[in-house]
DNA sequence: GTCGTGACATGCG
DNA sequence: ACGCATGCCACGA
């Protein structure tokens, strides 16, 4: 099956991404070799195991802004994360123009 | 086996 | 800038 493979994609192009950068979900999915099914990474993160290690809170939507619900422990995680290591996250929102990782 | 939902993206009004 | 509609695919009920 595709599918694990694919989750394999993603979880390597994660790893590649540096620090104080974010990618867009859609940036992952072309990087991952699934052009237009961002859904998926996104769904393969809600899956993602907690000890995975994985920078997933480096990732982000296309309108620079967290997926997660505010108010959830994930997207407080992941603010504080992505501010530790310098980017700049304005009333939720993050500047994709300056923090862009492109490879 | 069908239906609805989801850590999305893009286009329109 | 914002909300709504459509497309894409996998998964659970």
């Amino acid at each position: 099956m595709a599918v694990n493979e694919m989750h394999q994609r993603v979880w390597q192009v994660l790893g590649q991404i540096p620090a104080g950068k974010v990618v867009t979900y859609g940036q992952v999915a072309e990087l991952a070799g699934l052009p237009g099914q961002s859904r998926m990474v996104g769904r393969c993160l809600g899956k993602l195991p907690e000890g995975s290690q994985l920078p997933w809170h480096r990732v982000i939507n296309s309108q620079g802004k967290i997926s997660l619900p505010v108010g959830s422990e994930s997207y407080d995680c992941q603010v504080g994360r992505l501010q530790e290591e310098g980017v700049a996250v304005i009333n939720g929102r993050i500047k994709l123009s300056v923090y862009r990782w492109q490879p």
